[in-house]
DNA sequence: ATTTTTGTCTAACAAACGTTAGTAAAATGA
DNA sequence: TCATTTTACTAACGTTTGTTAGACAAAAAT
């Protein structure tokens, strides 16, 4: 039962620390706000992590681990490029939106890393990145998307995509199945290609 | 030309505290840091600023301020809806790109603000996404928009020029002008009304 | 029953923080 | 030239920061 009740102790420390450093940013959160929001005293953290960054760390690459999951069960799936943007999206907006918190660490709170593990994380991103691009070329060749510059694409997509984290509320009014599809169809209305009779 | 000097010296330390708060963050950019950077002592900046808060503020107001002023130059010119869009989106774009420190600052850093600082500021930033509300509006009376949450769309819409501040290098392929008409076109396309034989 | 492990505590540390006080130098105006 | 204003300096302040050391209690394992 050791076993147990530390890991979840360790969970729920880390959950705290992205709420936190979600609310306050990285750097005005404290080790002694943690530690009260979780009614022990900020030494007693350190039996369970052994700095405030490897928090941190921890968010942000297991985050990162995740969105890297999703976009090869995406390209693992055969379908064409649009029913992959669409999946993609999908799972991008699911990820987000179960997990707040983390994500917003993920995707503003990294730049407090420091050497060597922010070129590792950047380089986990791009990882990402690359993935939505290889389906924007992918479009592009079977002729359904409009010809466009593919990493200004990718940028304005994920820019998009990412600000639902911003103003999605659980109770809201959409679910994330119903914001990923409307996201896909504003997104996808952008790209393909229009009857030529309009421009 | 004691004045002159005096105010180039004081917009000079606003200027590196804005690139300061960009790169390091508000939290953890210290007043040491900035001194630093100017080739003077801390203590010095206390002579032209009463606070590190009060670079903070000056930079976020002044940002709101322009970005406002830019909605009711949009405002004062009668196009249509798509005309007004997309000389908002043109006028948005240049703003970021040619202040890109104080933008970043603007759009990321605002959060450090303490009240009542922090709720006059959020006003002034609902009050520049209601003008893109009111375009929106207009342009489904007009009838040359899809119709489509309003909100929904407004967040998206700036959540994609707002990113242009983490990707645009002055010494780029695009320029901000060429920027936003891409952006433009990519964002309408999502926006207008398909001819009926395509969905 | 006793040892070991685990989780927390109190106390304190050195360093870094924003900021203030008082002083000196440099620029300006008479 | 002298007085005034502007700008910077040195030195220090009181806090807050992340973190460590060591003790103590509870739980688990032997």
């Amino acid at each position: 039962m050791s076993e147990l009740s530390s890991i979840s102790r360790k969970e729920q420390i880390v959950e705290e620390a992205a709420n936190l450093f979600r609310l306050k940013g990285y750097a005005s959160a404290t080790m002694r706000d943690l530690a009260a929001e979780l009614g022990i005293e900020a030494a007693s953290i350190y039996h369970h992590y052994k700095s405030k960054e490897e928090l941190l760390e921890k968010i942000c690459f297991d985050m990162a681990d995740k969105f890297i999951t999703n976009a090869k069960e995406v390209n693992d799936i055969y379908f064409n490029a649009e029913e992959k943007l669409r999946l993609s999206i999908k799972l991008h907006v699911e990820l987000i939106t179960e997990n707040q918190n983390q994500s917003a660490v993920f995707l503003s709170e990294w730049r407090s890393l420091s050497e060597p593990k922010l070129s590792l994380f950047k380089q986990l991103r791009q990882q990402y990145e690359n993935q939505f691009m290889i389906i924007l070329k992918d479009g592009e060749k079977e002729d359904i998307f409009d010809h466009t510059d593919i990493k200004f694409a990718v940028l304005s997509i994920l820019s998009t995509i990412n600000f639902v984290n911003e103003w999605y509320k659980v109770d809201g009014k959409m679910n994330p199945a119903e914001i990923a599809e409307k996201l896909s169809n504003f997104i996808l209305g952008g790209l393909r290609k229009k009857a030529t009779l309009n421009r």
